[in-house]
DNA sequence: CTATTGATGGTC
DNA sequence: ACCATCAATAGG
């Protein structure tokens, strides 16, 4: 089993963290059960300045959690509907977090379920609102580094879903895994690569 | 395959 | 009023 990645991982840039989630494993011990997806798709979002990122509003009772400190799980409601997950990164009050958007079911999930989109991801892995704050170096909500030895094929686009963030709406500061068929789009999008 | 629309709730 | 979504449906 590979390490659990520390606090260090996430001392960095949201995009620096975003590209290198891809094919980490995200855990999730309940209980009895634990629920494994293999991250396939994230998106970087890059504090105040950046009109998509949440920090935009300044501290408020939502982004308490995004503006404090690195390494810990940023969970919000979207759309009334759907919980997504983030982790917080660089430094504490720097806004910087990175939305996971999908993934591949490695274990715990049940058969046919997918992981693919943020809503879905945080259903099948039964994140919700209450883990918001949850260290994400602690036993309950963690993520353990690639296999040795792995370098996915890393697609780089612009992010989903954030046209009304004017200059920084085209910037690419999405990563999905270019082998992967978990992403929570198509192919056809990509606008470059690297990783 | 694409396009459209309804469900739903917290923040601003 | 807005929104970092999804599922169901209708149409080509």
């Amino acid at each position: 089993m590979e390490a659990k990645l520390d606090r260090s991982f996430f001392l960095r840039d949201a995009r620096v963290v975003a590209r290198a989630l891809i094919g980490t494993h995200l855990v999730h011990v309940h209980g009895q059960t634990e629920r494994v997806v293999r991250i396939a798709e994230t998106e970087a979002y890059c504090g105040p300045r950046d009109l998509a990122c949440h920090a935009r509003a300044g501290l408020t009772k939502r982004t308490k959690t995004l503006l404090g400190p690195p390494g810990h799980a940023y969970v919000f409601l979207i759309y009334g509907m759907y919980d997504c997950f983030n982790v917080t990164c660089r430094g504490e009050g720097s806004g910087h977090a990175v939305l996971v958007r999908g993934g591949e079911p490695v274990s715990g999930i049940e058969a046919g379920i997918r992981c693919d989109g943020p809503g879905r991801l945080g259903r099948a892995m039964g994140i919700t609102r209450a883990l918001d704050r949850v260290d994400l170096t602690g036993d309950v909500l963690f993520l353990r580094a690639r296999a040795k030895g792995e370098r996915p094929t890393i697609a780089v686009t612009a992010r989903v879903g954030v046209a009304y963030a004017g200059e920084r709406a085209d910037k690419p500061w999405r990563f999905v895994d270019a082998k992967s068929r978990h992403a929570s789009r198509p192919s056809k999008r990509f606008i470059g690569r690297g990783g």
